[in-house]
DNA sequence: CTGTATGCAAAACGTTTGCAACAGC
DNA sequence: GCTGTTGCAAACGTTTTGCATACAG
């Protein structure tokens, strides 16, 4: 619930039902990090005939304009992220693959040395944990 | 030049062409950030009739071992880094996508506060930092 | 009215699988 | 010789593309 669709609007943003639905379903707060085939089912439930091709096109978009995050937290689909105004990093569990956004103390991106970044203009820092759920960890660690 | 081979054989490793020429390819030293089908191409040069499944076969069990690291730079194929023994970061070109090791001062692990991994079992962390390369800010960045 | 977004279906891409033949130990 | 590995080709899941149509501005 963060008006992502007013702050869209606002850059003029060509609004049509397929890309509210869309924006919708990212923004509606509970299922947090979907994959792209999951965003068109749920956007679909409202919309039927929305195709996946719009989804993609509609997710690419949200990413360059810098309104969601996309990340992999396992080679396979991406995932899309729509809290992208705060940073934060993702907790991944390696037996059922959840993932939890958690906040880490410092900067991330004051963390890598000036002699190794020379040359490039840094722009972001991406931070992935991995370890076992509670859940997984009672039913695999024993 | 890490004597991959020599630890694989220590470890009882059933030790075939294809699958020395794979670690060989991974060991060179030089090309460190190879995707799947690369290392496949590279592997082939040497032993031509290698299949597909086998290199992904192999790479997938040397990332079980712990010899090779596997991740994903952009969401496309994965990357296997073979420089699986010295913990380092990478650092990616959003340009022309190339990465680079590089190393960060503290331990990215302790930067995640208890309270945030509470019933987790951590295994991990990988970190990406992204950034324009030298090159690609002279011809993009202008 | 114009340009852009859409739907569809097909193709591209990376990866996995099933299975018979094969080869290391 | 037993067992695990290989090659092949086909299946798979995800994402991208080309093109004619529809619609927001």
């Amino acid at each position: 619930m963060s008006d992502l669709l007013e702050r869209l609007r606002g850059r003029g943003w060509r609004l049509t039902a397929q890309r509210r639905v869309v924006a919708e379903v990212l923004d509606s707060g509970e299922h947090v990090h979907l994959t792209a085939d999951e965003v068109h089912g749920r956007a679909a439930a409202r919309l039927p005939e929305i195709s996946r091709a719009t989804v993609y096109n509609t997710l690419g978009e949200l990413v360059s304009l810098g309104e969601v995050l996309e990340f992999s937290a396992d080679g396979r689909a991406k995932r899309y992220d729509p809290n992208a105004r705060h940073a934060h990093q993702h907790l991944v569990c390696s037996g059922c693959g959840s993932i939890r956004d958690v906040h880490i103390a410092g900067d991330p991106m004051g963390a890598l040395p000036e002699s190794e970044s020379a040359g490039y203009a840094l722009e972001g820092v991406e931070m992935t944990f991995r370890g076992l759920c509670p859940d997984c960890r009672a039913k695999r660690g024993a």
